[in-house]
DNA sequence: CCTGCTGATTCATTTGAAGTGATTTGAAAT
DNA sequence: ATTTCAAATCACTTCAAATGAATCAGCAGG
């Protein structure tokens, strides 16, 4: 049974004509008998009745529903497809618990309003599980902390962060580099990218290793750290944004440690979704100039 | 796109490799990567990622999505047509008004309990409805009183019916062609062949025209015979199954006119559904030698 | 770094099926 | 009986699917 012996079926259940039917899908009336007459032989029965009138059998009538079922569902692939379309489906983007908290929801809510048959699916987690999860297919997108090493992986620069010494007390310098070796430092579970940031910023300072916690999501780290448990590395837009909830006090990281680059991973291009292409399209506008270059 | 090559693309989807997919196809590996390379120029979209691992991309997973419910529906399509299978789907069955109440019943419930997938739809109406109606579609099979006189409708004897004229006053002997000249007459709604036999009846008595109401049911019908309100003919065996219902009357019509034999009327073998079939099949065992002679 | 192995691609060739157009058949209307 | 319209049939063309051999790419083991 072929998509094509169904077209040309319904066509002629609907118009009740070999002649119509075989005008309206562009061939010629011999070819539509040949088509109905194959799924007859296949299915071993009857579909239409053609005396006088052209009518559906019972058969033909049972069969004509799972044609429309089977027919709409390759449309709608097919329309899924097309260049130009609206997309829809699925869109899956991974990205880091920072940059899910401070950049994306204005970009999801443009990308939402601007696309809403598009499911979006938000996973969040450190930039190691994000890269993992793109390699085995669970995310079409992932927002990463600094370049990925891997081929047939297109990168782009979607934010510059300037990440922040986060404490619970007010700070005007650096702290001294005894404070930072007894000190307590607060991160994301394995894999944060900006977990290395603390070892580079005490490497720098001389000293080696230090008590490392664990967390999952910010409010518990911003939380912890306003009630002076330790010490936090942060962006510091994404502290800013959360001054008004938690009072915690932050100083800059020196220049060459301090600068991280959030990329917008995705695959080659000709693997894309017309909700990734969609989605590339929104996010390139909502950062300007810096993506895609 | 073809069926076929969505089968292609969802067998090396599930395995991984395109020969595990050829084999369980039976095919050579060239034809499946034509086959996927064919998708993929239609839809302009890499579908699958072949370094190493086999895996589909995020417009693959895409696909993969239709590719199954398009799948699964022309399987189910095919299934509802095969011998041997148990039978799926809708079969609409017309019947008399008396034949539904009577006669059906029993078989139907057989039908359904051997055949729980089915849909019965039982449409009642007068014999010359249901004909009309199975002329145009409405009806895969259904029950009439006599023979129909068309070309490509089989028919089988059904049942046997023995009429009798009803009445509320009791009676011992057919009632005086002057009584029945005056008395009013109960029927079913225009079409209804058991009508005729009035007229008939009417007519062996040197009697011309007379009252007839049309009834829309037969328990009003008998209702209102009960209440003395006239005459009716109706099969022997209906009126039994409602004497507790009802206070009436019957005497046995004369052998030539009485005896009606109800029909079991379907198109040709070669264009039923797998649900007529087999309800052909329960029918003939629940009325014996009687039918499909 | 080479080498052999596995698995996908490419290509020339065969095979078969789909499409075409002329002609015939069949049913209904005149 | 005749005309007409629509579907079936048939011979022929054309295009696409399937095949098998040869090639190429990635990977593991030496």
């Amino acid at each position: 049974m072929q998509l094509k012996s169904l077209r040309i079926f319904r066509e002629v259940a609907r118009t009740g004509s070999f002649v119509a039917a075989a005008e309206l899908l562009h061939t010629v009336q011999s070819n539509v008998t040949a088509h109905i007459k194959k799924l007859e032989e296949e299915l071993d029965a009857k579909l239409i009745e053609r005396h006088g009138a052209v009518r559906l059998t019972s058969a033909g009538q049972a069969l004509i529903q799972y044609s429309e079922s089977i027919l709409s569902a390759h449309d709608e692939a097919l329309s899924l497809f097309r260049k130009n379309a609206s997309p829809r489906g699925r869109l899956r983007i991974g990205a880091m618990e920072t940059t899910t908290a401070l950049r994306l929801p204005p970009i999801l809510a443009k990308f939402h309003k601007a696309h809403p048959e598009v499911d979006i699916e938000l996973h969040t987690g450190p930039t190691a599980d994000l890269i993992k999860g793109m390699m085995a297919g669970q995310h079409d997108c992932i927002f990463v902390a600094g370049k990925v090493n891997h081929p047939r992986l297109h990168q782009f620069r979607a934010f510059d962060e300037q990440l922040v010494l986060v404490s619970g007390r007010h700070m005007d310098k650096m702290p001294a580099p005894q404070e930072l070796q007894t000190a307590t430092f607060l991160a994301f579970r394995q894999g944060c990218s900006y977990r290395q940031r603390i070892e580079l910023l005490l490497a720098t300072h001389g000293v080696h290793a230090t008590r490392i916690f664990d967390f999952g999501t910010l409010d518990a780290m911003l939380g912890c750290v306003a009630a002076g448990m330790g010490y936090a590395i942060l962006p510091s837009m994404t502290v800013e944004a959360h001054r008004h909830r938690f009072e915690v006090h932050s100083y800059p990281l020196p220049e060459e440690i301090g600068q991280v680059t959030t990329y917008y991973a995705v695959p080659e291009m000709d693997t894309w979704t017309p909700a990734m292409t969609a989605f590339a399209d929104v996010l390139r506008r909502a950062t300007d100039a810096q993506v895609f270059t």
